[in-house]
RNA sequence: GGGUGGAUAGCUCAGUCGGUAGAGCAGUGGCCUUUUAAGCCAUUGGUCCUGGGUUCGAGUCCCAGUCCACCUACCA
């Protein structure tokens, strides 16, 4: 890169220059910024150093040795530069991965003046290894005296701001990368995530639950009632669904003799998005023969409380707001409460709510109750309407709501001494479904015609296949279906989707 | 789909009544051998989201659009 500024006023220097270190490249102007990354990447190479790196073997990772941290032991270290503090001949540097962080001490005299000149062209961003010897400084950091450099990576841009982190969701949610870098909370996030799911995996392993993989690509979306991705397969020349469920199949799998089996994978669901909704999202199903709903409900509450005892410091979950005071507690002691639908609506609607015609309950809605209904809801949705407002949204400790009518859950067995109402549960914690859990309906017949009621005249929308395996005898058995980002939000107290999915949907930005 | 709020330096944000565009951080240069957002001094950096309108004059007022956030609707 030349500079001729003979010819031209400064800044217009100052531009070209900027433009030829982009490389021809449409790049936003950022001024000098990148101009000075170029600058030093080729100093680096006139130095005879690699500035991409290569192998470089570590003795201890940042947070390892943090954590383990011992006087005057030889040490190799790797991270990327995201401190730099300069002192002249001496400088401070904070090597970080995303398991925590490390302080190096770079002295002039230490490393000699040749590593001095290639430790100058580094920046904030920069990869590098070092090999030196630990020791704690006057102010008490456990540090490592670099004796030797190694380059490992350049970075050519800045990194977000070290102070306020990433603010912006866009870069946030699109350029994860940098939010894993910049902001503490993330990374603490996405550790929690990954180590529950682990937890959750393990717990249902220990139970003797296989973990199994069914088809995301079905010919029938079963096992829901939501609409599908659609798409084409070339060489079969047929249509296919991204699955919304996984349910058939591994019902198709107790027919074949599994006993304990789960999948904990992507469903996929064509509808809006919101704060509690990613078009694809991650579902545990569990299916345990000979069970019923009320052993399933046993094994989750089990389940969601180890991990809360686990990871979370106890059966209490506080959530904070960004000042760090708590803003909802949610305390999830055992036992859970256990209610039929029914109750549940007389306690907010009256007791009188079910001898009431339909055209009172829904003047009653519209009068004291203060539900929204419209002319077009079925008499059941009415009083399902009145249940998500008034009971589920202001319900915050765990309730398993049971005896649920039967319309709303058209793939449960019928309850033996009511057979309006289905043996299933749905758990609620902080205002939100969480879980649902079922007797599994295993009567070919009765399962054909919810089916087909179901379907109405979509009569391909039915899975024959599905039919057929239970006719050949699928054992009774509980099912639950969890949905992990939701127990994830409501352990970490998170307060959107995009915050524990790592690289949530968001529409497409155009040029 | 409907409603409300927002968009100013690389980042986080100020910007008065409509009158020449501001700060901190980052960056750059210099000095200094122990810093923790953090040494000190100096300094560079702007499509005020886009387009139109009103005006002698618009970051500021009006209209339209784009994008984002929140609420709402849809949603096993």
């Amino acid at each position: 890169m030349s500079e001729d500024k003979s010819q031209a006023p400064a800044d217009a220097a100052e531009n070209s220059a900027a433009n030829s270190a982009a490389a021809g490249e449409k790049e936003p102007d950022m001024g000098s910024l990148l101009k000075f990354r170029r600058q030093k990447l080729d100093r680096l190479r006139e130095l005879g150093v690699d500035p991409f790196g290569a192998k470089f073997e570590t003795t201890h990772a940042p947070g390892a040795l943090q954590a383990n941290f011992a006087e005057e032991l030889p040490v190799k270290v790797a991270g990327r530069i995201t401190a730099l503090r300069d002192m002249g001949n001496t400088n401070f540097i904070d090597l970080s991965d995303l398991g925590g962080r490390m302080q190096i001490f770079v002295n002039k005299k230490q490393v000699g003046e040749e590593a001095w000149q290639i430790f100058k062209q580094l920046d904030i961003g920069d990869w590098l290894g070092v090999e030196g010897e630990t020791f704690t400084t006057r102010t008490g950091e456990p540090s490592v005296k670099a004796q030797s450099l190694t380059v490992l990576s350049k970075s050519l841009r800045p990194l977000p701001d070290k102070w306020h982190g990433v603010q912006d969701t866009q870069i946030k949610y699109r350029q994860r990368y940098l939010d894993l870098i910049a902001n503490e909370r993330s990374r603490e996030l996405f550790r929690l995530r990954i180590a529950m799911v682990a937890e959750m995996r393990r717990f249902l392993q220990d139970r003797e639950f296989l973990e199994v993989e069914t088809p995301m690509l079905q010919d029938v979306p079963g096992g829901a009632a939501a609409r599908p991705f659609e798409t084409y397969h070339n060489a079969l020349g047929m249509e296919l669904y991204l699955r919304i469920a996984p349910e058939l199949f591994l019902k198709r799998l107790l027919v074949g003799g599994f006993t304990k089996v789960f999948e904990l994978n992507r469903n996929f669901r064509n509808e809006g998005i919101s704060r509690r909704h990613n078009p694809e999202f991650t579902m545990l199903e569990a299916y345990w023969a000979y069970a019923d709903f009320e052993q399933m409900a046993d094994l989750v509450e089990e389940m969601i409380c180890h991990l809360a005892e686990k990871f979370c410091g106890g059966l209490l979950i506080e959530h904070k707001n960004e000042a760090g005071e708590v803003t909802k507690t949610i305390n999830l002691s055992r036992p859970w409460k256990r209610t039929p639908y029914r109750d549940l609506i007389k306690g907010v609607a009256g007791d009188d709510w079910f001898d009431l015609t339909n055209e009172e309950r829904r003047a009653k809605c519209a009068g004291e109750l203060g539900v929204e209904i419209s002319a077009e809801m079925e008499d059941y949705e009415v009083t399902q309407q009145v249940f998500e407002k008034l009971v589920e949204e202001k319900s915050i400790d765990p309730l398993y709501v049971t005896h649920v009518p039967k319309e709303l859950v058209p793939l449960a067995k019928q309850n033996t001494s009511d057979d309006s109402v289905v043996d299933v549960y749905e758990l609620v914690i902080n205002g939100a479904e969480i879980s649902p859990g079922y007797s599994e309906l295993n009567d070919p017949d009765v399962q054909r015609s919810r089916l087909e009621e179901q379907a109405g005249e979509e009569t391909q929308k039915i899975d024959e296949d599905f039919l057929l395996a239970l006719e050949y005898g699928m054992p009774s058995a509980g099912g639950i279906g969890i949905g992990i980002d939701r127990v994830i939000m409501m352990l970490t107290g998170a307060e959107s989707i995009r915050d524990i999915v790592l690289f949530p949907q968001l529409k497409r930005r155009d040029a």
